[in-house]
DNA sequence: TATGAATGAGTTTTCATTCAT
DNA sequence: TATGAATGAAAACTCATTCAT
């Protein structure tokens, strides 16, 4: 209505917007926690990147500890829809198949998460809460090899054994494909996905 | 290809020192890199747990950095030795298996090692000369790969990536060894170096 | 001499604001302040004591500091009406006891008054205007213990030691009753009283 | 032995030795800390005053807070001194002669200790044995105050009062000897003193 | 007048590194 | 070679103040 910066009204209003500055600040947060590292990614740093002040960190977030653990609960909520999603699924190989795939088109929508979630070791900087979400995800994985495991698909031997098996190897796929190593069509995927289900499958040869 | 005193950490050369100073700031070091991390790591800590003044650190190496390098290059080593060591052995799956046996060894005797190597994200921190070392490491495990893919005992596709498949799963079956997770004849252990196998190995069914 | 808005916070001229915004900036204010201190007053303390937003404090005071002279100044007013008002009472044992007995008043209707006026030490912070509002006070009991040296009621030496004397047990009663430490009828205020006259009036035994 | 900077000789090698360096972190704190308040005595101006980098503070206090504790406990273990010297002291009024006048001479001689001790409002800044250190000064006030009631030379009422008001004026007595307002054969100090002890003393007349 | 997000200078504190002994 | 006090740059965080709305 007042007449005012053209540019702000053309881009919705940037300069004044909270919900936007937040949005920035976990943006700017998860490339750098994800590319040097928490300790390296100083306050300093983190507020450029978002183009703000180091001040306004704080009016977001009470620490940089806290701004981790915010982005990491929000990281391992994406990972953590479709396993719950797929609870209708019969086929413990094809709910898998359908988690990773799922798991996959997060890791190329944003590469940052699976990082964060799944390589970075972030063990002294995680709160109770977000200790105990990455522990429910584990455990949701961990219940579909139970099944697997009851209906003969998943080999004999502890259940939690087979989903660090697989997720090992899973993680192996969303860390190229978050890095983009693959064009759209290479095999490797797919090998490995095969493979993670040979290791874990009760050889039927 | 030059060594000079890297030597020295492996090979005790300094015993004459009835102190030992070096051997205990690089055991301290092994094991807050490890537990805590490198920047918990502070030079205080470090020194207080070598039994040492802070100074004295920077008489055996010239920065924090340049310790963890050091230790990291004689860790990497030991990994390394089984690989060469295997070379004459003629089929690729035995050839893991040595490999992997005296890896667990060198876990359970060591525990930290296994960290250092294969689990710390330590990006930013590494020299070329590490990294380098680390590379040759990888390319060893590879060149397994394609010899096996030679003589058809491992699937087809990218060497490479068969490589990081059972390291893996081999790493796996490290961190839980260092950890002591596993009592001396718990089945999980082959079973997952078995899982490992199957993973890489050309399907015989 | 000018007054200005200094008087509004005293008159509350305005009463027409539903909100009374300045009001309970200076009651927060003043509670805070002799609280927990100016320094611990932060201005986002300030703001949620007083209910408002935190800019809104910038709209009725130009600093903090501002504020704290705002106040003290209104304070130091209060306690300055009845040696003014008693000017006409002849003997100073009565004028003095007039004084501290509308002080006691004082201290008990708004016991934060007597801590913001004579116990903190608002030396680096208050402006020349506080400073000499104080001075004027001081200079009020010292020419009673002028007058008091005159008719040989008050010992001699310098009126200055005797008024500075006097004030130190009577902030000592107004202290205590600010407190509320003492029940109506406890003896001690009397008691204390009667020792500061008896601390400065000419001996007559 | 070794040749070196001939100042640092003949001063005594000030640069290297440790306990000169605290000693000069105490005097600039003791100096800061009373003059411009314990808010305003930032670290680096303390650094400056002491003539040492910022860093070297906490070398020897763990944080300002405790450089704050440890010289306000010294202080108070100044005037704790006499009051337990002079317990031989029969008479009481002599007794807090005694006292006084050894104050005095700590006034003289360390003016900022009784801005330490008896003025500035430290609340919400000492530690649990800085206030029981504080209490026990007080508590042996109060104690020469029961000896003396029980002599009859103190007034009836309670005797923490009859400390808080003798108190009260020895410090006023205290703080303009600090602030050398007063010439040595000036009159006011001993005028005080009496007057101090008539508004403690059962009237005699 | 009131708001509250944004600011950035300033605070306390840490820590890798140096150097006189 | 070993010491450890001293350093100072940099860290995380605070807060009085501004200003577009």
């Amino acid at each position: 209505m007042t007449h005012q910066n053209d540019d702000a009204a053309a881009t919705g209003k940037r300069a004044r917007n909270p919900r936007n500055t937040r949005e920035r600040l976990v943006r700017a947060a998860l490339e750098l926690f994800t590319s040097v590292g928490y300790h390296a990614s100083t306050t300093p740093l983190l507020a450029s990147r978002a183009g703000v002040a180091e001040g306004t960190i704080y009016r977001h977030f009470t620490s940089k500890e806290q701004l981790l653990n915010e982005i990491f609960r929000a990281a391992v909520r994406m990972f953590a829809a479709p396993v719950s999603d797929s609870a209708n699924i019969g086929s413990c190989r094809e709910r898998l198949g359908h988690i990773a795939s799922v798991w996959r088109e997060i890791a190329r929508a944003n590469p940052h998460v699976v990082k964060l979630v799944f390589v970075l070791d972030l063990d002294g900087l995680l709160d109770t809460r977000s200790r105990s979400a990455y522990g429910t995800l584990l455990d949701g994985i961990e219940a579909v090899m139970v099944i697997g495991k009851s209906t003969g698909q998943v080999r004999a031997g502890s259940a939690r054994i087979w989903a660090d098996v697989w997720l090992r190897l899973v993680v192996l796929v969303l860390e190229r494909t978050a890095g983009a190593e693959w064009p759209p069509d290479h095999p490797a995927p797919q090998q490995i996905l095969s493979s993670a289900w040979d290791a874990i499958s009760a050889a039927t040869l």
